[in-house]
DNA sequence: CATGCATCTGTGAGCGTTCACAGTAGAGAA
DNA sequence: TTCTCTACTGTGAACGCTCACAGATGCATG
């Protein structure tokens, strides 16, 4: 009687009925959580369903129940930065990983143009999935709002600036971790600290600023612009940045970089220039990126928690969708010690 | 009359027949390709459709076309290599661009382990996708036979090694690549030109060897097994690679690295053995990457048409979609001249 | 004037699920 | 006994769409 699921023909929940001797609704109750189902019953379906080999249409589920049971990677982002920026890959894989463990596919968008932008909202928009995950660090991005006012559950990634809207995000505590680094490369007795901020409309760059200005003030250490260079995470606007720095007050003996990459800046121009890294010059980074223990020297720096950012991320998301309100966690940042600082 | 969409309840096919004053049926047409359609029934359809922001309910369509109109970007890479390889984050957003041109969603899969490719393997054959980009360069890949095995679309990215099943690929001429670095080293002079090779159980490592014996050949020189080293495409193996070439063969003026990543690991050896690259050793590195004109010296190396070979990919993956038979694309590749050689 | 053909249109059926509801059986309480 | 409650099961009706088919129209052809 039984035979081996057809390739050609998938199995449905009708042939796992007839095999196992119920009925539909007691093969879909099985299939969502087996609750009001008898053992017998349920041992059956079980069996029907390894034997037939049948999987769920989600397209059937989907129409009936509203839901996509998948969600979106929207990354509202100009190219470069997500080729230079290795977080983006880090975060991608544990989201999808995270994912994948409660069976909730990721769909990949990339945003990177205006025209872009208005395909996926579309695509977002029409209910297609359940939920975004967002990664947009610029302030004033439209697409929160749009996504807000279609009822989209939403969770960015760091904090989104100039929102009006309430949405929930997961971020690294950036301020704690600037004033981290600051206090080790005051511990280790540098007195003239300087740093090379991120873009000031990213909250990279307003909060590690803001944490390097309170930590100069808590040691004691006078505020001083010269010692203040905005860059825009490109190693380039690092050694761009370095340079200024040298000129403007060249009895800098540290450097708090806002990025690994802008590091990495810093230190060509600061070889470049003959001073020592770490004797005449310290240099802290930020992000931990692969790059940060392969450059010379290797480079002191703080980690932000990808795999618990992502997980969070998902977490959240999903207890969005079910309901909950917009929730905010900020996850807690180590400093690393290698040789630059 | 007319309303606007409400946020509540999207607007369906019906919706939008009662608005135009015609039949589902007509809609319908008019949303899959206008055929059979008068033009003024067209027009009050598209004004319709606009009128209450209708968009078509994917779930519904699959259900009854038994399409999905989504294909799966397969990644079946231990973890690092993902990471390491910024070929791969070309790709990706690549392809990404490429079917969001064309209205298909990309679903990210990430296979590192067993179970997360059982889990994969499962969703796939369940139907839940159209088609397969397959990233996976190491040889025996049972997931090609299974996928093949389900009549599952697939297009490789690389030419699958040791399959006996025949399976579409795009590629760039890894061994015309190989061929033109290695005459180009030669052109310019070398004359003890060593290679540190990709693992031999990758098409890149076979191949971009086999195209360095050949040139050798070709140039007069004599095979030398003490020139070829293995390497697995990491830094740390380009660095060992060239530590134990410096042994073996001390007077090699050259070495064609099947990788950028590895060529800087060869870099790191040649700068601490105080050889001098380009005059002492000439270092020919392979992919263009990122990492190729940050080094010191900048890398001379092999560009591989990532744009293209994504955009033949996500091409010959529709195709094979639509029927046709599996196709094979070999893309060429360009010598990108820099310091290094 | 019938016939054929091409173009256009509407209608019913059905894709594979879930959900609401009706119904059954058995156990315990009145 | 009879009633109620709980645990379980089956059945129709959707969900929103496409597809096959039937029908209608207009126009050229025999």
């Amino acid at each position: 009687m039984s035979t081996a699921a057809s390739r050609r023909r998938p199995a449905t929940i009708h042939d796992v009925a007839r095999e196992a001797g119920v009925s539909r609704g007691t093969v879909s109750r099985v299939l969502n959580g087996g609750h009001y189902v008898s053992p017998a019953a349920k041992a059956a379906v079980d069996a029907a369903i390894r034997r037939t080999g049948y999987v769920v249409n989600r397209h059937a589920r989907s129409l009936i129940t509203g839901k996509s049971d998948s969600v979106a990677f929207l990354l509202t982002e100009p190219q470069e930065r997500f080729f230079e920026d290795p977080n983006f890959n880090v975060l991608l894989r544990a989201c999808t990983q995270a994912l994948a463990d409660r069976d909730i596919p990721l769909i990949l968008m990339i945003a990177g143009t205006e025209d872009e932008r208005r395909r996926n909202l579309r695509y977002i928009e029409a209910g297609h999935v359940d939920g975004v995950l967002l990664v947009s660090s610029h302030s004033g991005d439209p697409v929160v709002a749009r996504l807000h006012e279609a009822g989209v559950p939403v969770v960015a990634c760091g904090k989104p600036l100039g929102q009006t809207t309430r949405v929930g995000y997961v971020a690294a505590d950036d301020r704690d971790g600037a004033r981290e680094m600051v206090r080790h490369l005051y511990a280790t007795g540098r007195r003239r600290i300087a740093t090379v901020t991120g873009p000031l409309d990213t909250p990279g760059g307003v909060e590690r600023l803001a944490g390097y200005r309170e930590t100069l003030a808590a040691c004691g250490l006078p505020a001083d612009d010269d010692l203040i260079v905005t860059g825009d995470y490109s190693r380039a606007s690092g050694a761009e940045g370095a340079r200024a720095l040298l000129e403007r007050a060249p009895d800098v003996d540290a450097v708090f970089v806002a990025s690994d990459l802008m590091a990495q800046g810093v230190l060509d121009t600061l070889a470049r220039a003959g001073k020592r890294v770490p004797e005449d010059i310290a240099v802290g980074g930020f992000d931990d990126s692969p790059a940060a223990h392969a450059s010379q020297p290797s480079l002191t720096t703080i980690r932000q928690p990808w795999d618990r950012i992502s997980a969070e991320m998902v977490r959240t998301l999903l207890a969005r969708i079910a309901g909950e309100d917009p929730a905010t966690v900020i996850l807690p940042t180590e400093l690393v010690i290698r040789e630059s600082a």
